[in-house]
DNA sequence: AATACGAGCAACCGCCACTGG
DNA sequence: GCCAGTGGCGGTTGCTCGTAT
């Protein structure tokens, strides 16, 4: 015996829903909440199957939706995040606030796909395209191990490489570059370990066992408006703000960087108030914290 | 103006994981 | 441990609309 299929077939409506169905959906979930999916569609007045309207719901009508086109930012995000973890569209949603996997997925097949390899990058391995290179595929195929990236915490990669940027390019404002960074980092960490109030096992280095890093730093430095705070505009620190609303809120989270130092909300109130008054007193005291710490 | 074609996206389908009995 | 029910995920389909011929 097959297995039960998810609704009885007969009776029920497919294909695109009415203005008057979704009015139903949102007016039951809206005065019920989200119950059961399967006996919602009775509850409802509708002829939909569970699994549809749940799919309505979470991809269309979900008040918290943003709508519209993939920002610059977000489609970065995704890229990277889609270089650690692969077509896990859920998982890469859960991380873009107000984006569907089902978004994301079509964005990625009829968007960052084609642009990626007009880059000249294979969207599979997101590696430069080359002919002695064999993809993922070929390399299953073969029974090849797969080579894996090294594995660092964003924050212990972040410092590394905007260190080397910073003394690269003689950077005077190194301290803020790395506040700045360092926020959206940390977040982006935090945001890991709470997703599903999951328990992450975390291994001697402070690195995560169950997850990988989902933001390499190259994508998380912010734009350049915001290494100059002397000469940065409102317009400038707004766009961080916007660029940082993605990501979880800061309340009631702490961050421990390495070597202990423990950084608690009021830390991080100050910096996002250097970043928004260009407070030079505060500027110069995180340039020394952040000195302290590139000395080790 | 008619038709063909391709892109974009909402929705569906089948499978898998989880949970409770 | 097994099984049925359920929700969730990722791949795929098919409809709609815009553009090219």
């Amino acid at each position: 015996m097959g297995r039960q299929p998810c609704c009885d077939k007969n009776g029920v409506k497919k294909g695109p829903w009415s203005a008057e169905e979704d009015k139903k959906l949102i007016n039951f979930i809206l005065n019920n909440g989200q119950c059961c999916w399967r006996s919602l569609p009775k509850l409802a007045g509708l002829l939909r199957c569970g699994k549809s309207c749940r799919l309505r719901w979470t991809n269309y009508l979900r008040p918290d939706l943003k709508r519209g086109l993939l920002s610059e930012y977000e489609e970065k995000m995704v890229i990277d995040l889609h270089a650690q973890l692969g077509n896990r569209w859920s998982k890469i949603a859960s991380h873009l606030h107000g984006r569907t996997d089902n978004e994301i997925k079509n964005h990625w097949n009829t968007h960052i796909k084609k642009k990626l390899k007009k880059m000249g990058i294979d969207p599979v391995t997101h590696k430069p395209i080359t002919s002695d290179q064999p993809n993922i595929d070929q390399q299953l195929i073969k029974n090849q191990p797969i080579i894996q990236q090294e594995k660092q915490t964003p924050i212990e990669s972040t410092i590394r490489e905007t260190k080397l940027e910073a003394e690269q390019e003689g950077n005077k404002n190194m301290g803020t570059t790395l506040t700045t960074t360092i926020i959206t980092t940390a977040r982006s960490e935090i945001s890991w370990g709470r997703q599903e109030n999951k328990n992450i096992e975390v291994n001697n280095n402070g690195f995560c066992t169950d997850e990988v890093p989902l933001i390499s730093p190259n994508e998380i430095l912010v734009p350049s408006e915001s290494t100059t705070p002397s000469t940065s505009s409102s317009q400038s620190s707004n766009m961080i703000l916007e660029d940082l609303q993605f990501l979880p809120s800061f309340d009631n989270w702490q961050c421990d960087f390495n070597r202990g130092t423990s950084w608690e909300n009021d830390d991080f109130s100050s910096i996002l108030d250097y970043l928004l008054n260009d407070d030079s007193d505060i500027s110069n005291t995180i340039s020394q914290d952040w000195s302290q710490i590139l000395e080790v």
